[in-house]
DNA sequence: GTGCCAGTAGTCAAGTTTGACTACGACGGG
DNA sequence: CCCGTCGTAGTCAAACTTGACTACTGGCAC
């Protein structure tokens, strides 16, 4: 599964209500078109399969601003909401090697309270060095690990790719740990969709 | 586009002339199967569609062991090898997040010659720098980094990966330098595939 | 006042990916 | 001898992704 699943009820979730546009516009403005496949096409497409499987209600709004092709709204289901925080807890202890899906994670974790957020992120440590690990011992169990000639080398990029992101995910935990970022059930204003009326400043 | 395209050619390329099963073989050996998309309906599909556009020729095999499915053998044409070498040349410098792409090039890098190996790494050190100054220009155009909120955590988390992925990259290069592996146009024997009646020791 | 571009909103066909499925032979245990 | 299962080789429909396309509005320069 890729991120615009994730992407699109992320979004969806924080309007409360929103058409097609409105979801690419917010995914524009995390720059999401840069690191992931929302494509206007995989936006509506998912925003329709969501629908068809419960997770979103359309809404056909009546074309007030007459012309222009018709639009609908969407709005999550409580199956949506649970879908969304299980891809989102998934995301952020998964370490699938599609960055788009962390960063997609990343952009919603003020979504999860601050404890569940650090206790997945530990979680994804954890996995991360038992990855190192087994893939250390599956690519060298003869212990010679220059038998392998330049194929080593694609350990070699996985072993690191694995510690720079445990590192990074330390950073992040101890952001959080210093009491970063408005986190869900703290109360508090954010801006994480654009304001209505408001100028996309990153356009 | 995804890996297979580049998997598929350089795994032809290193027998000569092979069908699907050996493919996907070969590609299991690597441990593609667990970094790319490499799945049987990939590795077929990738084989024909190639075949179709010209980078491949298709010989149908008389089903001399009688039984099973009809089996076809695929070679490169001339066409194949410029495509392959175009693929791996920019797997290697170029900078998109999915990193299959580069892992597959790690496997083939020795399928060209050492210096433009070093050169096209060099490249890719370069872009990942300017990668890295333009997201943070783009993200802290107003000076105040704070700003953007948890937000600013995406682009934390792409510094942060331009940076190890450049630091990773000047590794290899070094390793290169200092004579590693038997590259392309430097004469000796190499083991990229199985030998035809070994048994797979990842198996 | 009209030609043209930017923005809004969404569709569509073509291509790609997924993963479950078919089909066949060999081999070993009961 | 029959059954299950492993290995070989490949197909298929359903789902997803891509990027070009439609269609309409409003502004503004000439």
């Amino acid at each position: 599964m890729s991120a615009i699943r994730l992407l699109v009820l992320g979004a969806v979730r924080q309007h409360g209500r929103a058409h097609g546009y409105q979801i690419r516009n917010d995914l524009e403005f995390w720059g999401a078109h840069e690191w992931s496949n929302a494509k206007p096409g995989s936006v509506y497409h998912a925003l329709k399969q969501m629908a068809k499987e419960g997770l979103l209600r359309a809404h056909d709004v009546a074309p007030s601003t007459v012309g222009g092709p018709p639009r609908t709204e969407y709005e999550l289901t409580p199956d949506g909401d649970t879908a969304f925080l299980e891809l989102l807890r998934a995301a952020l202890t998964t370490i699938e090697q599609k960055p788009d899906m962390l960063t997609s994670a990343v952009g919603f974790v003020v979504d999860l309270p601050r404890e569940e957020a650090v206790a997945l992120l530990r979680q994804r440590v954890t996995a991360l060095e038992e990855w190192r690990d087994e893939v250390t011992r599956h690519w060298t169990p003869h212990g010679a690990p220059e038998e392998l000639g330049h194929i080593g080398e694609i350990m070699r990029l996985w072993v690191y790719t694995a510690e720079s992101g445990a590192a990074w995910a330390r950073g992040l935990i101890e952001r959080l740990e210093n009491g970063a970022y408005v986190m869900a059930g703290e109360g508090g204003r954010r801006r994480d969709v654009l304001p209505p009326g408001a100028e996309n400043p990153f356009k």
